[in-house]
This record gives C-alpha cells, sequence and structure tokens, in this order.
DNA sequence: GGGGTTCTGTGACATGGTCACAGACAGGAC
DNA sequence: GTCCTGTCTGTGACCATGTCACAGAACCCC
C-alpha cells in the first residue's frame, strides 16, 4: 500500500501519522477525456494528481469556455477544496487531459490533516498559493494582453519538438478566444513565416520571433 | 490592548494563546488614498481590516486597470499572504478606498499562528477561498460577459439610496472597461430612461431594467 | 472672474467576437 | 476505388469594444 505518496511532489516529507492515514488510500486511474466535475455539482474530496494531465475549463453560457489551468503531477485540483471549506459551487469543468492516476483524499481525510499535519498544510497552501498567482496572470493576459501576444505564449508553451498538436478551437479555448480569431491570426503567423500550419498542428519556425511578440507588453 | 480582536469578524473565536499574540500587535489607521503595496514590493505580514476599505486593482502595461476585489471590515488582503507563502511577487496595487484601520500581523507571527491556532487557520482559509470565488466569478465576467451587463450590475452594486457617486472612469475600472465605453454606455441608459447622469454621479431610475440587465447571460 | 484641473462627450479607427457559410481533409463503409 | 459523414479550416460581413485625439463643460481655488 505503499508507493503513491513518494510519487507526489510535496508530500514526500509527510509526518508518519499522516503518511498512514493517506497510506489507506487507492489511486484511480481516469480515462482520457473523463470530467471529473460538472458544473454544480459539490465536491467530494481533495484531488492529488500523481501522473497525467487534468485540465480546468470555465465554460461562458455561449457555450464558449477558458482554460483556467491545467494540474500536472505532484498538482493538486484545488477547485475542489473551495468546496471543502464552504464556498459556493463553481462553474468550471475538470476533464482529464490524458490518462491520469489521482487519488481522491476524502473530505473527513482532509480536514483532519489539515488540523495534525503541517507538512500537509504546506502542500495545500501552496498550491493554493500558485492558482491563485496563475488566475492572476490569467486575468492580466486576458484582460490586457492582445490575441496575437497570448497566441504566441500558448504556441511556445504547448511545443513539442518544435510541433504544436493541436486545433484552432482547442487553442482558441486555451486563450480564451474564438477559433476565427486563432484562424487568421495563425495565417498571419503562416505569411510572416513564424509558422506553418496543417491540419491539426501547428510547426514553429521562427520560436525567437514568437518569444518577441508573446512578450510584448500591450 | 484588548477591543481590536472583537471588532475583526471571524478572529472573535480564536483560541486564548492566540489571542494573546494577536493582542500585543497595534492596529493602524491609513489615510484614504495610502497605497498598501506598490507592484514588485515584498509583503511585510499579514493585513487585517477592521475598518474602512481597501481596493486591490490590476494594472495593465497601458495604464488601464481594474479592480480585482474589495477588502471591507474582517477581510484580509490575501494578496499578501502569496508572498508570505514563498508566491512571486504580484503586479496588483492595494489602496484605500477610505480612510482604513488595519492590523499587520508580521510574517513570523503569522506563520506561528498558522501552525498553532486552528481559528486562525480556517479565518484565513475562509478569506482565500472567498478571494479565490471571487477572482472567478470577475474572470468570468471579464471574459463572457458584455459591458452594457456588468455595468448594470456594478451600478445596482454600489448605489446607495438610488444614486451611485462615482466618475465614469471609475466605473470603467470597477468593470474592467474604458472610461470612452463606460460614458457611452451610460448615455444609451439614460436614453432610455433607466438612469439619469450628473457629473460625478449615476441617480438609478429603473433599477428592476438594470437588474434584468445585469442577470442576461451574454 | 480667471485659470487650471477634472470630468464628460464625440468622431475615427483598429481589434476582436459572432454568425453564416463553404470548402478541405480524414476515416470508415461498401 | 467511391461515397458518406464528421471534423477542421477559411472567409466575408457585422457588431461590440478598446484606443486615440480632441473639444467642451463643470468644478475649485485664488
Amino acid at each position: 500500500m505503499t508507493g503513491w505518496i513518494e510519487a507526489a511532489t510535496g508530500l514526500d516529507r509527510i509526518e508518519a501519522a499522516a503518511r498512514r492515514r493517506l497510506a489507506r488510500l487507492v489511486p484511480v486511474t481516469l480515462d482520457r477525456g473523463t470530467a471529473l466535475f460538472h458544473p454544480g455539482e459539490a465536491a467530494k474530496g481533495f484531488i492529488v494528481v500523481l501522473a497525467g494531465r487534468i485540465e480546468v475549463f470555465l465554460t461562458g453560457p455561449s457555450g464558449r469556455d477558458i482554460l483556467l489551468y491545467s494540474v500536472e503531477a505532484g498538482g493538486s485540483c484545488v477547485q475542489t477544496t473551495l468546496g471543502l471549506l464552504g464556498g459556493e459551487d463553481y462553474t468550471g469543468e475538470a476533464v482529464a487531459a490524458t490518462e491520469v492516476r489521482a487519488v481522491l483524499i476524502p473530505r473527513a481525510d482532509f480536514l483532519a490533516l489539515m488540523d495534525t499535519s503541517p507538512a500537509f498544510r504546506g502542500f495545500v497552501f501552496t498550491a493554493f498559493a500558485e492558482r491563485m498567482q496563475g488566475m492572476l496572470h490569467l486575468l492580466e493576459r486576458v484582460a490586457f494582453q492582445r490575441v496575437e501576444s497570448r497566441l504566441a505564449a500558448a504556441l511556445l508553451d504547448r511545443a513539442e519538438a518544435g510541433e504544436v498538436r493541436a486545433t484552432h478551437q482547442e487553442l482558441a479555448t486555451a486563450i480564451g478566444s474564438a477559433r476565427e480569431v486563432v484562424s487568421r491570426r495563425l495565417d498571419a503567423f503562416a505569411r510572416s513565416g513564424l509558422v506553418a500550419t496543417e491540419r491539426g498542428s501547428v510547426i514553429l519556425r521562427d520560436s525567437t520571433a514568437l518569444a518577441r511578440l508573446a512578450a510584448v507588453q500591450d
């Protein structure tokens, strides 16, 4: 029954008593595409991701949605915590972007750990603080930066070996814009030689120029 | 030296030991307009507002800025906590919107209280969760709602006896838009008989209609 | 009453989001 | 192979919003 705790960055130095409590929990595997929470649903516990990636979206009434953040290995889905601490329901939606291994810490255990384990508290608080920072950044970008800049940043962020495998719609969601706008921007990038586009993927041709665009202030 | 703790909603039921620690701290008074934090400055401690209102803004590179949230009596300026927990500096700016009485809990005391006082932890966590919810809401509104709707909501929110004392610029900041846009919207509202405008104030004439606009989904 | 400051109004323009399509591509059925 | 279907992308039109450049109006302080 040991094993998973060591894999969770930030929990590996937890106190013995807390560790015993956590060790009873069994990780689950979620298929890619599984929705963890639907809007309006109450949180059942605190989720720690061991492997894979969960993406959390905010969905607008018109169906458009925007990527709030993604949770990678070692991270926790902080949204769920809000419910545990007495907040209202949230409108977001969490979806497994890859196959995911995760542990659900039930409400009772979560609260007990918060009271007894400084290391666990630190883990939760750090996660909280990071999300908060991330959301601030997101808000800043959405409110103040142009699509061009956000798109360049998203491309650089998601590139693997100079290629981004994503549809225009996915890119649009990631930066909180609309597909058509992304299509046009990408087209403009392509005409300037910054990228080359294919169905389902974008190949970066001039990362330096993209980085310059991403850094542009306004 | 007692007195202020009772005035802080959420801290009034704190444990005796923690109370003694807090009781040593002396509230300060800040004049209206005082900046609590400038961008890039490290946080000195955890701030609890006893009276008055602090407004926290996110400032864009073009000088435009948007109201992140305001902290009223009993609330704490969570932004400052991020620094205490090892986050990066933030770009926001906190300003006393009225005369403010507040207590600064120094870093060392803050960390000690977090470790020893469940009630204090609850206070901090609740504040955190509420801010998070608020920011989510803000993001949702900025990303998905039209100016018309946000403006109507802001007017209803700030009305006192059917009147909102604020300049167009202030309203624009509150909803994350530009002054000219607010001016035009208000003009449209006025032509429809929803409000009457005067220099430095807006008088609500038809709150029902405004509420309808504020509730519009898209 | 004058002069400076702040607040508001307005036109012109660029960006971005929405709508309505049409075409291009992929993958399976046959 | 051809056909069918669904997904992905491209395009034009239009409206909402943000930005810039001013001008005029209201307020304040001397």
